[in-house]
DNA sequence: CTGATTATGATTAAATTTGATCGAATTAAA
DNA sequence: TTTAATTCGATCAAATTTAATCATAATCAG
């Protein structure tokens, strides 16, 4: 019994039942438990199913990636906490740079009432400022359904023409060491907002707090002003570094 | 009972009834309250649900999913017979810009599995065609909240450097005279997505022919095709000031 | 036929999962 | 506000699953 015939019965059985384990297939095919493990990972590896604890699920039974509305969900209370604190220092008549991360979404909802001018690659930014006293600029380009964002080049340029007091920005991670971002077209986003305003809020709930993510794409010095739930030990070497430390409760 | 499998159980219940308790998904699952509120919390710090004391409750009762309301369902049969027939003029690789007319936002349910670039400044063709096989352009300017689309001179110097095979274009109302728009930034950008395509389609039902509006932004040499449900006299002018007409039975 | 590469199975240490327990935190009630 | 009842998170132990290592068997090229 070769790994293909192997293979082609395991996919069969998973597409019958949805699932399967791994002491069954064992004895259903005639090979050790070993042997099925070995293939699982192979098949796991070429995307052909998921792997499970003692077996494997079919891929369309797998619960869908995660998403944007996702995301927003995770320490909703803390990132409030934060956009609260933040809100309260903008001011009518302000032009402000949102970026596209759940946390920045949250800020929405406190500013709502605010004469400013706010410009955006956010598309749920959009939806939730769009009948509110605030003007919206959206940023054009190439737009990522996922992040529900847009990004590339043109984005890129786009950014570089405007000018703003104050941006409010998220990252995947941030270390004593620099800022850490999910991907190039997130990163790259932040330091076009980043560049081009005079005051940088980075907004940042406790879990991303000496966390780092597969992009560093700069050091600190690209933050003013960090807003965030968390009070360790940490706090102070950002402080070191030049960054004022606004702390809330969640 | 693996945790993928306890965890689309809890999503089934919580899409049931919205919100769920611990100790009912632990007779529900056979698994002790402990695991339960294990799953719980990798659930929540994964955005699939928002825990609460207790239990967990659906994340769309928190947050809002992003969707752009679409009025007009103004002579729906008329608009969906012109774009099906406009929709198969449309071929793989094309480049295409579709403006922010309530007509051309009925060709996106005909293109959602084309392998083409849509180019536009609609928020709801944004929102339309996000999870299809296009690739989809947003034009960055600024947000009009009414007209639901992106205008003004960003937005015209977004679509100058571009290029599209094809262009899906509304009016307000067309004559013999020339072509009618409501507003002026929907006018130039109109204008401004028909200079940069090799070839303008109009998509006009009845009730724009031979009506006029409060601009008169360019004569009819604009536009190469008109499609319309229309087939009255006038229909014969247009040919012969070089419009080609595909006429559609409503 | 021989040597080398590959596939398989056995063994064992590491990692995961699950449930129990208990102090701390949160909610509800008085 | 204080008190009582739940619920939570952390820690620990037991059971299971996994990954790594090694030895043996099968396959293949020259």
């Amino acid at each position: 019994m070769t790994f293909q015939k192997r293979a082609y019965k395991i996919l069969e059985l998973l597409e019958a039942f949805g699932e399967v384990e791994i002491r069954q297939l064992s004895t259903k095919i005639g090979v050790s438990e070993v042997t099925v493990r070995r293939d699982l990972t192979t098949m796991a590896a070429n995307g052909l199913l998921y792997r499970t604890h003692g077996g494997a699920m079919k891929i369309s039974e797998v619960i869908k990636p995660v998403s944007f509305a996702n995301k927003a969900a995770v320490n909703l209370k803390a990132k409030d906490a934060i956009c609260r604190r933040a809100a309260a220092e903008i001011m009518d008549s302000d032009v402000i740079f949102i970026d596209c991360g759940s946390t920045a979404f949250r800020l929405c909802q406190f500013i709502k009432n605010k004469k400013i001018k706010v410009i955006t690659n956010s598309l749920p930014v959009v939806n939730e400022l769009q009948h509110s006293a605030v003007t919206v600029n959206l940023i054009g380009g190439e737009v990522d359904a996922a992040r529900q964002a847009v990004h590339g080049t043109m984005a890129q340029e786009h950014i570089a023409r405007y000018h703003a007091s104050k941006a409010f920005l998220g990252v995947d991670g941030i270390t004593a060491e620099g800022l850490y971002a999910g991907s190039e077209h997130e990163a790259s986003n932040t330091l076009a907002m980043a560049s081009q305003s005079d005051c940088v809020y980075l907004l940042c709930d406790s879990s991303k707090i000496g966390k780092t993510s597969y992009l560093k794409f700069n050091d600190l010095s690209l933050v003013n002003i960090l807003v965030t739930d968390y009070n360790g030990p940490e706090v102070n070497e950002f402080g070191v570094k030049g960054i004022s430390v606004f702390s809330v409760n969640a």
